[in-house]
DNA sequence: CCAGTCTTTTACCGAGCGGTAAACTTTTAC
DNA sequence: GTAAAAGTTTACCGCTCGGTAAAAGACTGG
C-alpha cells in the first residue's frame, strides 16, 4: 500500500492546514481571522490545528515562514543572460508573479502584504521579514553590482539603487492590493523603465 | 464662566477619544486593540464612547478621517518658491514629517500606515485612504508639471513622475515602520535625488 | 432653586472566541 | 493479530469582548 494519494502522513496534514489557513485569511483578512474560519476552508475539524501546532500564534508564525519560503522558492530567473535582462526579469517577476500561478499569485500577495504590515507589532515576525527582505534586496543589488562591473550599467551607488527598485516594487504592489490600483503594476514598470534603469546607462 | 478650560463640550470630548484611540493604537496594534484600551487611555471611562460613536466600527472610521485630517492639515509649503524647491520641500515634508511635530511624527506615520494595509478588507476605509492618495500625489503631480511649464525640468510624462515619487516616499515609510530601518527616509531621500530628480533636468 | 436635558458612570450581560479532555479511529510495530 | 502510538473528532468550558440599561451627575433656561 505505498499508494501515496491515501497515505496520509503528519506533514500533509500541516500541508493542509497551511493552505486553509492561507484561503482563510484571504476572506476575512488577518484582523478578523479566526481558528474557525481556518476550520471551515478544509475537511478536517478545526481542532486538529491544535494538535499540529501550539496556538494560534505559532501557527500564525509558521505560517508566516510557510508564505516567505514560497515566494522565495517560486523565483526562478535564467542567469545565463546578461545583467540588464536578469534585472528585468527579476522586476517582472515582482510584479507581475511567476507566469505558471498567475492567478492566485495577487492572492497570496494580498497574504503576505498584510502579514508585513502586521509584524510592525511582533519582534518575531518583524526579523523574519526582516531577513526576507534582505535576501531579495540583496539579489537586486548583486545584478546591480554585475552590470557595473561588466560594463553595462555606470558606475552607481549598487546598493543604494537597488534598494530604491526594492522599493518601488513594494509601493506598487501595496497600491494594487490595498487601494485597488489594478494598473499600478504595470505603470510602475514603465516609470522604472524611463525614470530609474534608464539614467542606469548613458 | 467663559473659562474655555473648565467648558468641556461634546467635540471636546470627541477629540478626547480620538486622542485616546491614537495612543491605544500605537501601543497595541489595530488587530489587538480593544475598545477597553482606549478607555484606559482616557480619564473617562470607556461607555461614554458608545455616546459618541455608534459602535466600535463607527468609531474606527471616524478615526481614520481624523487622521487624514490631521495628516492633510498639516502640509505646509512655501509655494513662493520654484517648482524644484518645492519638490524638493514637498518631498522632505513627506519623509521627515512637519518640524514642529518631529516627535510625534512616526508614531502617527505608523498608526496611519496601519490603517491603510486594514483599509484593503474593507471598501468604505479603503475609498478614503484612495481619496486621499489622490491628493498626496496629485499634489506632487501639479510641481512636476509646473517645473515643466516654466522649463526648469524637461518634458515627461508628469503623471508617471509624480506616481514614482509618491510610491518610494511611501515605501521608506513603510520600510521605516515595519522593519525599523531607521535609515531609510534618509536613504532614500538620496536615492530620490541621484537617480530620479536628477533625470530631470538636463 | 428647580425642572429638563445632556453627559458620564456603574453594573451587568450574551455571544463568540481560543483552547482542552476524553472518546474514538487509524496507523504503526512486532 | 494485537497492542501501543499517532491522529482526529466530539463535546464542552472559561474568559474576554463589545455593547446596553439604568442610575448618577452636570450643565441649561426659567
Amino acid at each position: 500500500m505505498s499508494d501515496s494519494s491515501e497515505t496520509v502522513s503528519a506533514k500533509d496534514t500541516e500541508e493542509v492546514i497551511m493552505e486553509a489557513t492561507f484561503r482563510a485569511l484571504s476572506k476575512h483578512g488577518y484582523t478578523d481571522l479566526r481558528m474557525r474560519d481556518i476550520g471551515e476552508e478544509m475537511d478536517l475539524t478545526r481542532q486538529v490545528i491544535h494538535y499540529h501546532f501550539d496556538g494560534k500564534y505559532d501557527l500564525m508564525s509558521s505560517f508566516l515562514e510557510y508564505v516567505i519560503e514560497q515566494y522565495e522558492g517560486s523565483v526562478q530567473v535564467d542567469e545565463e543572460t546578461d545583467p540588464r535582462s536578469e534585472l528585468d526579469a527579476r522586476i517582472d517577476q515582482c510584479l507581475f508573479g511567476p507566469e505558471f500561478e498567475e492567478f492566485t499569485h495577487w492572492d497570496r500577495m494580498k497574504v503576505y502584504h498584510e502579514l508585513y504590515t502586521y509584524a510592525q507589532n511582533d519582534g518575531e515576525h518583524r526579523e523574519i521579514f526582516d531577513d526576507h527582505y534582505e535576501r531579495i534586496r540583496g539579489s537586486i543589488v548583486e545584478v546591480v553590482e554585475d552590470g557595473i562591473e561588466q560594463g553595462q550599467f555606470r558606475s552607481v551607488d549598487a546598493e543604494r539603487m537597488g534598494q530604491l527598485i526594492t522599493d518601488v516594487i513594494h509601493a506598487a504592489r501595496g497600491r494594487r492590493i490595498s487601494l485597488g490600483h489594478e494598473d499600478a503594476p504595470e505603470e510602475t514598470r514603465r516609470a522604472i523603465d524611463e525614470f530609474i534603469l534608464d539614467s542606469l546607462h548613458s
